[in-house]
DNA sequence: CATGAATGAGCCTTCATTCAT
DNA sequence: CATGAATGAAGGCTCATTCAT
């Protein structure tokens, strides 16, 4: 009960979830110090006290926005490792999606690390590291063990990026599906309608890749 | 007046050609008009007098873009359209990735249109109905070829998406390949492997669902 | 019939009348070469090929202006010296608002020495000689009638100044009397209306100065 | 609080008054926003903080010199209304000329607002509200008295108009009664007899007008 | 004579950051 | 700890003018 001590930290929260929605919308040399700072309530100079400068405070969101995404999202959907691989391709590629997609607050967690794909900073190596390795990992124990024993790494590392291609699909390229596709919703049902085509479309092509069936593969 | 509009013609280009690497490199509000026109051996007034200011230079830059590679990577590889629906697919998805990640001059067409993926531009309508338009419908009439009469449009749409979404991973994510990946290379031979991959892993799933095959996708 | 000389002096009129009205629109800085040679028809180059820089063209524009207004309104209307004084202030006074309130075309005379007078250039010399003092002149012969041979130089100065601030009233403070005064109007009945109350105010203060009552004069 | 308010107030203030100076000097156009801060000893960056752009710091110019005008010279001179119509007269030019014409330090705030009748900006319409309106009326007030209940409006605005024409003269013609009449002075001497002069001239007008006088004039 | 592409100076504005209080 | 006035660099854009053709 500081008085200064929480209102500090009231400030210092207020002003990461602003400058998380602002980088969102507008990148980090867009987004501006003094509109994160009004629309915080804060000061001018509360973001080089705070955050030393306006990259300080756009690692701190970094974290903070991939830490409170695996908070929400739990990798793989917490499905137990003792079911059947495929319930938990389901549950990965289903959690994956509504992780990306989800239209609940805040909203901004998913459009700030598309954003480091196209135009990396700094804190893309430590979002890698801590955020995207561990699901990458998850992905590529289940893909393997529904490939079998006999893949070799590079035909898991393929399908692991054809998996997790067809979900950020949906999140990168929004603005271009609204126009070509416009038929396409992202509400509960759609969303999983969509996890549901995704796994089926990559369940069946991982059994016919593991039946090693020559039905297209070889021209 | 040749001689004239040819060195004149020359500026323009050599000012097209530098904003798109700038552009590309770091998108339009962070790239500045005094660097294209350092790059390009031009004053920083020719911004002005050719293109009126930069965001007609941008939109300059965006059709030149496009034009470009469709005319160097033309929609569906120029495959016979009265060839097999499987090889007409092989065809689209090698081109589509060569004209996404070729890594020969210019390289920024790729970069650019990503960007405008993420950060929308008024530039990308016209991007949507010139260049990616044309591309969806002839990948959704091989599909519908490929998954026969009897497949809903919902179904189409959603491998389209399938398709182009396994594609555009490898540009949209580049960064975070290069981190979890770093064995994916992106030289020719590789381009190869990895459209005949994406070729392999959705005609495989493509036909098991034309198939019908049990939900469950075990075959 | 010398194509080329036609032609150019085409061009050098179109330049002057489109540079007058823009000029008196935006005043000297406001004006740009470029929107003059637009509404001229004209090069980009052509200012400064037939009046060197922006200023020449100025410098003839105001000549070309005074020259214009005194060929369509003579000094004093043009009266016959021998009238009785009263009648050729009358005469004046109409002909010097007509010459500054004439709605015709072009109007942009009057505007731009106006703006002379608000901010001078080299030019105000030329025409304070040529066009002003011949008006002053008639002016304070036509006052020295009608104040009789007693009135010192002085008085008459004074006297000149009433008369020529009732007028120039109405052409420098014309956006404010819209304002304040929205019932003055300008068509031809009102300019006469207004001339008659000047010459009628003017002509009773002179003649009651004249007689040298003592009514109000000395407190 | 006070000292920063008050250190804050001095550059706020230096800039309003070098702003007066320079946007009187160059109008707004050709007044230069370094050319205002250099010489209030300000940063370029200070119009922007204070005054959020270069027509806001002239909107506050503007409204600085009409507020201070009419401070320092209050309408009609403070003239008790109880005195008779001919001296409040005699008392309100003599303060309109003062006000125009003053030498001394601020001298901008006329040729501000004189230049605002030649180029209006959006200022005058608040301009004309809270500055000339109430001296209008002032005015109106005072000649309706000295021209008797039988006169109808019209005729009041006219001789208003003569009035305010006779004053304006001599700030907005400046430049050119300094050609012309040369021997006209501004110091107060000048301006004492000059206010006499006027009203005067006015006075006897307005009486021979009122006794009806044969529309000749010759009395 | 006429053209129009090209020039370079200069203007207004915005921004992240600092520092005295 | 917090404030907000002040800073200085840099960006986009406009303009009058020139010069090769």
């Amino acid at each position: 009960m500081h008085l200064t001590q929480e209102s500090s930290a009231d400030t210092r929260t207020r002003l990461l979830e602003a400058a998380g929605e602002i980088f969102a919308e507008h990148g980090f040399r867009g987004a501006t110090v003094r509109e994160i700072c009004e629309r915080a309530g804060a000061n001018i100079a509360a973001v080089n006290y705070h955050f030393r400068d306006k990259e300080g405070l756009y690692r701190a969101v970094i974290e903070f926005a991939a830490g409170y995404a695996l908070a929400k999202y739990p990798i793989g959907g917490g499905a137990d490792p003792k079911l059947p691989a495929e319930d938990r391709l389901r549950a990965f590629i289903r959690t994956y999606l509504y992780r990306l997609l989800d239209e609940g607050r805040p909203a901004w967690h998913g459009k700030l690390i598309s954003r480091e794909m196209v135009e990396p900073t700094a804190a893309l190596d430590h979002l890698a590291e801590t955020f995207a390795r561990p699901q990458y990992e998850r992905l590529r124990s289940i893909l393997a063990d529904l490939l079998g024993p006999a893949a070799d790494p590079d035909r898991v590392r393929l399908c692991a990026a054809s998996v997790v291609g067809q979900c950020l699909f949906h999140k990168h390229c929004r603005p271009m599906i609204r126009r070509l596709m416009p038929e396409q919703a992202y509400d509960t049902a759609a969303l999983d309608a969509l996890a549901g085509h995704i796994a089926d479309f990559s369940l069946r092509a991982i059994a016919s890749i593991r039946a090693g069936a020559a039905k297209g593969a070889t021209p």
